[in-house]
DNA sequence: CGAACTGTGTACGCTACCGCACATTTGACT
DNA sequence: AGTCAAATGTGCGGTAGCGTACACAGTTCG
């Protein structure tokens, strides 16, 4: 399963911060000769479930790169209606306007399942930039990745129908947690897919009574990963192979 | 009217290429002395309706910076249907990738209204980036500004019904075509926001009826802006709010 | 001048989804 | 064990928009 990444190399030697091994894709791509500016600044912590990591239309405080969990890029209307239009893990990081010389952020950023991360002051990291371009390099590069990201999920959300844009969820989650396991209420979830709680009742259900996941009470499962790619729109697809291309570019 | 931008300035004289003044606002921003390695490799040409500027999936042939007209950036499923994930004209240019250092776009581009744009091939681009600090920095903050667009356009696209994206649509063109005229078939707007024809007639008709536009045989006109704003949902506003903060900051 | 085509108006049955409401189940806490 | 709140199941009327089809007007072109 070509999605499922690649540990088994890197984990001989993590470098470490604080004493906590470094997993975050951003960080481990940087030359090791940069690590020395870059790291003594990263401060190691616990993210919870709805932590804000950024707000909308604000300045960026933190830049925070991801070790495990997954946060939502969230767009939030008047009406509190809200809708997932990126998802982030251990793979990228937040605060990408930094990388373009921007200070201030559009993006509503959310965690939606716990972990923790490493995070740096906005400030501390656009001088640290200057010294590090391999790591500019690489934020630009994900700033691309979420961009192309955020254009498939426009379409997605106005073409597909919520059971398969709720499959193509659950494999982008699936993706970043490195577990079959997705600690989300079907509340939540709605609230990611932009539609009723109860259409994500019904759709889930429907899953489940395919054979493709099984969940209770605030904990889905995939259990049959394969089909539940065929159920899903061809956007997850689309997704990761524009991810992919793009990860050979910058070799 | 903010959005109408802002030429008496700069029009007593702009700079030219191959004898045609540039307007683009990427290529004035950057400062003269940038002037000289990148404008002797740009290409003046014309823009026609329906002229693709960029195929999905490829690797970027020429970075168009574009003088006047309007072109989408597209995403097209399987099955034909087709929306807009984002929208530029003079204030931007295409092949962002480039600037991050990546070959391949993901995007569709076409030009949906004729113009005119300076070309350049990639190849070219890439070294020109390296000589040209402030031209690479604005194309990076111009991927921000996509990028929002899209995340935006990604929300409304889920939550809002198709006469207030039609009102958004027209807005974001007119800034764009500084134009009362947006000359588009009921069919092709249709393809831009993901819809059906007949839908796009009958949300044209009511706009119509109440005297925000007219139209007929392929070309709207905009009649009354301030109320087609209010037509609009707040997806217009918030994209052009957060897209005037950064203008600010990059000051 | 007539033919062919393009753009627009309109209608009809159908479906996915909405907003809402309420019942039921499950786990957590006392 | 009993209580309570959170999570899920389900239903019902309403609607926006879909797919399709067809009629009609203005334009172009032979």
């Amino acid at each position: 399963m070509a999605t499922r990444s690649i540990l088994p190399v890197v984990s001989r030697k993590l470098p470490q911060i604080e004493g906590n091994p470094v997993r975050n894709e951003l960080l481990l791509a940087i030359p090791p000769g940069e690590f020395g500016s870059l790291f003594s600044q990263l401060t190691f912590l616990p993210l919870r479930t709805h932590d804000v990591l950024q707000e909308s239309g604000q300045p960026i405080k933190y830049v925070y790169f991801m070790d495990s969990g997954l946060a939502s890029v969230l767009n939030s209307m008047r009406d509190g209606k809200t809708v997932e239009v990126g998802l982030t893990g251990k793979e990228g990081c937040t605060g990408l306007p930094i990388a373009a010389g921007l200070k201030t952020s559009a993006s509503l950023i959310v965690v939606q399942v716990g972990g923790s991360a490493f995070r740096m002051t906005a400030a501390a990291l656009s001088k640290t930039l200057c010294e590090c371009p391999m790591l500019a390099r690489r934020m630009q590069q994900y700033g691309q990745v979420m961009s192309m990201q955020g254009a498939q999920l426009a379409a997605c959300n106005r073409l597909h129908e919520v059971e398969e844009r709720l499959a193509r969820w659950l494999l982008m989650s699936q993706d970043r947690l490195e577990s079959n396991l997705v600690p989300l209420t079907h509340e939540f979830l709605a609230h990611m897919l932009g539609t009723r709680r109860s259409s994500v009742t019904v759709a889930a259900g429907l899953l489940q009574k395919a054979g493709l996941i099984t969940y209770n009470r605030g904990e889905v499962t995939i259990e049959d990963r394969a089909r539940l790619e065929d159920a899903s729109c061809e956007c997850y697809d689309l997704i990761r192979k524009h991810t992919e291309t793009w990860e050979q570019e910058s070799r």
